[in-house]
DNA sequence: ACTACAATGTGAGCGGCGCTCACATTAGCG
DNA sequence: CGCTAATGTGAGCGCCGCTCACATTGTAGT
C-alpha cells in the first residue's frame, strides 16, 4: 500500500521524531508539539513513537538536550576563547539571542519542570553550565568564578526571559546587545574589584 | 443532589475559578490546571467556566495576575521602603523565594507564552516592574534607574529561574540569600561608580 | 538455509481535555 | 407578573497521551 521505497521499519525513527519536534516547536510553538505530531510527520503510526520514548517528557527531553548543544555551540561562535570582560559580553548577547531567536525550544529548555531527567539532558545542561563558568574565570582570573560564574549566568538567563515574555520594552537588536554588555560589565568590575 | 444551599447560579463562579485553579497548581503544577478540573472543583459542569473566561489562556492570564499582586506584596512584605543596597537585596531575596514558595505559579506567571494578554495582567505586571524601578531609584539615587532596574530584576529573576530548574547546585535557604545579596550589591556598586 | 527471537511498527481503544452548541434555569428589571 | 439577559447543563466533536494485542521485519544461532 505504501509507495515502494517506504519500509514496515522506518530506519532511525528515534532521530527522525527529534527532528520532527524541533520543526513542530518553530511552527506553533510548545502546545503544537505532541507525540500524534510528531509521528504523523515522521509517517508513522500514533504508538511508533512509544517504542524509543516512554513519554512525551521523554521525547521533550532529548529535544532539550539538543537546545542545549545548540546553545553551546553559539555561545562557541560568539567568540572562540574569550578573555576580556567585553568578550565575555558578547557572549552574554549570544546568549540573549538564542532565546529570542528559539523561542519555543527555549522555553522547552528552561520553562518546565523537569522531574526525572534524561541522562543526556543533565549533560548538555552541565556542559553549558562548565562552559560559562570556564570562561568567565579566563576572562576574570583574578575573581571567584565560583560565585561569579552563577551571577553573570543568571543575570543573562534572567535578561533572555524578560525579553521573551516582553516584560521589557521590546528593544531593537543593538538595544539588547547594549543592555546585555552594559549589564555584564557592571558586574564583572564591581566583582573584580573585591 | 447538593446541599440545601445549593443554587442552579453559582454566585460568584469567575472568583471560585481562580481559587480553584490556585489550588491546583500547587497540588499538582501547570499540567494538573485544566478547565475540566477548576469546573470540577467548583461543583460545576465543565462547560460553565466558559461563561467566564473565553479559553483556558483567559484563565491563565487571570491567574497569573494575582500571581503578580501577591508577588508585589510579597517585595513590599520584605521591606516597606527600602532606601539602601542591603535593603534592596532583601527584596531581590524575597523576589527568589517567592519562586521557590510557588514553582508552578511563577512558571505559570512567565514561562508561557502569552498572546493576546489580559489588561488586568498586564497591569499587575507593570505594578512589579513599577515598584522594582522605584525602589532602585531610591536606593541608588545616583544611578541612572532606566537601565539599572532592568538589570537588577533580569538578575533576580534569573536566579529565580535557575533555581527552580535546578541548573545551580541546590542551595540551603541562606545560600540563596548570600547569592542574592552577593550578585545585587556587586551590580549596584558598579553601576554606582559611573 | 531455517528457525527462534528481539526489535519495531500497527490498529483499536480508553479516558481526559479544550471547546461549541442547543437548551434549561435563574436573576433582575420594567 | 413577564421579558430579557445572564448563567449553568448535557451532549458531542476532535485531539491528545498512553496501552495492549498483534503484525512485520532484522538478526543471531544452529
Amino acid at each position: 500500500m505504501p509507495p515502494a521505497n517506504a519500509t514496515y521499519h522506518h530506519g532511525d525513527l528515534r532521530a527522525t521524531c527529534v527532528s520532527a519536534a524541533l520543526e513542530l516547536l518553530e511552527e506553533g510553538g510548545a502546545t503544537a508539539l505532541s507525540l500524534r505530531a510528531v509521528a504523523r510527520r515522521a509517517g508513522v503510526s500514533p504508538a511508533a513513537p512509544y517504542r524509543h520514548y516512554a513519554d512525551r517528557e521523554a521525547l521533550v527531553s532529548a529535544v532539550a538536550a539538543v537546545g542545549y548543544r545548540e546553545l553551546a555551540e553559539r555561545l562557541a561562535a560568539a567568540h572562540p576563547a574569550p578573555s576580556t570582560p567585553e568578550q565575555l559580553a558578547s557572549v552574554g548577547v549570544a546568549y540573549v539571542e538564542f532565546a529570542l531567536d528559539q523561542p519555543a525550544l527555549f522555553r522547552m529548555m528552561f520553562g518546565e519542570p523537569c522531574d526525572r531527567d534524561n541522562d543526556e539532558r543533565v549533560a548538555a545542561t552541565a556542559a553549558v553550565s562548565l562552559y560559562l563558568r570556564e570562561i568567565v574565570a579566563r576572562c576574570f582570573p583574578q575573581a571567584d568564578a565560583e560565585a561569579l560564574a552563577p551571577a553573570i549566568w543568571a543575570l543573562v538567563h534572567g535578561l533572555a526571559f524578560l525579553h521573551l515574555d516582553g516584560k521589557l520594552d521590546a528593544p531593537t537588536q543593538s538595544t539588547v546587545a547594549d543592555r546585555v554588555t552594559a549589564a555584564i560589565q557592571g558586574l564583572l568590575s564591581a566583582t573584580a574589584r573585591d
